[in-house]
DNA sequence: TCTAAAAAGACAAAAAAGGTCTAATAGGTG
DNA sequence: CACCTATTAGACCTTTTTTGTCTTTTTAGA
């Protein structure tokens, strides 16, 4: 359970890949999805939504590309996520749609607060700019050899 | 994102319908479908599922029904939502069948893993008997704090 | 043996996930 | 301006998962 979707961990690749690139330096979308392992056009789509979302700057034209439209140390994760999966819902009684067994105090609502809280706070607490940091850490890559 | 499926939520309810009964009381499908406001054949699958698991006992012919198989204060909700949903993985990395970024070091792989922690944590830490506790208990608080 | 239950399994509709394709639009450049 | 390049928009499609239903079989008791 509480799988993220495919969607999901592409859109954080792609955030990713974005806050390692230099300050400044555009990035095509067949550049991204080839280096990330993602397909073009699916990619595609993840982008304008970050970009609808402010999340990601672009620029069409020759010349043009995409860039993070922050810096990568003022983006969380949970920003990532939100935007592409929807805000953080582990059970529909918290949407306030449904009653989850139907009595009015229900406990195990207060469990499933408690649970998204916890997983908010975690994703709050690390910032795209950590996770991209630097890989000094030695990018030795099975798949897809990337420079 | 991460949210329940309906089958869950269903599951849910109707374990605790069985927790409220007293000890050796058996329920028919029927009589929990129609309290808990579950489809009947879709709950039939669920108990089932959990019969062959071995949280609930199930008797056939005349006079048989359904009722947990052991104590509701020895019966956590992460078993029920488990048994139901699959394991706990909030990222397909966590699986090992895959790598999320393609970096050896995956530094995204960590925060899963700490919010997957946190997550069962929380839900190990309830039973269904305290959930299923007779609501006289008033639950007051609103931030989670459960006398 | 008759009846009351659960068990098993095939089937199916609806929704979500995952992805593709084409046309439109905007920005540079000669 | 004409042309090339890149994003944008949106219609479309396939597969998988969810959410069920229905029918037949098995088991147990009276």
């Amino acid at each position: 359970m509480m799988e993220l979707t495919r969607k999901g961990e592409y859109a954080i690749r792609a955030i990713l890949y974005l806050a390692r690139q230099p300050g400044g330096k555009l990035s095509l979308v067949g550049e991204i999805a080839e280096s990330a392992g993602i397909p073009r056009s699916f990619l595609s789509k993840i982008l304008q939504h970050f970009t609808r979302v402010g999340l990601v700057a672009s620029f069409r034209g020759m010349g043009g590309g995409f860039s993070l439209a922050r810096d990568p140390s003022r983006v969380t994760l949970l920003e990532v996520v939100e935007a592409i999966e929807g805000p953080v819902l582990p059970n529909r009684c918290l949407t306030g749609e449904g009653t989850c067994e139907r009595d009015g105090a229900c406990r195990v609502h207060e469990v499933w607060r408690k649970v998204r809280n916890e997983t908010v706070a975690i994703l709050a607490g690390v910032t795209i700019g950590e996770l991209a940091g630097s890989s000094e850490e030695h990018v030795v890559d099975a798949a897809g050899k990337r420079r």
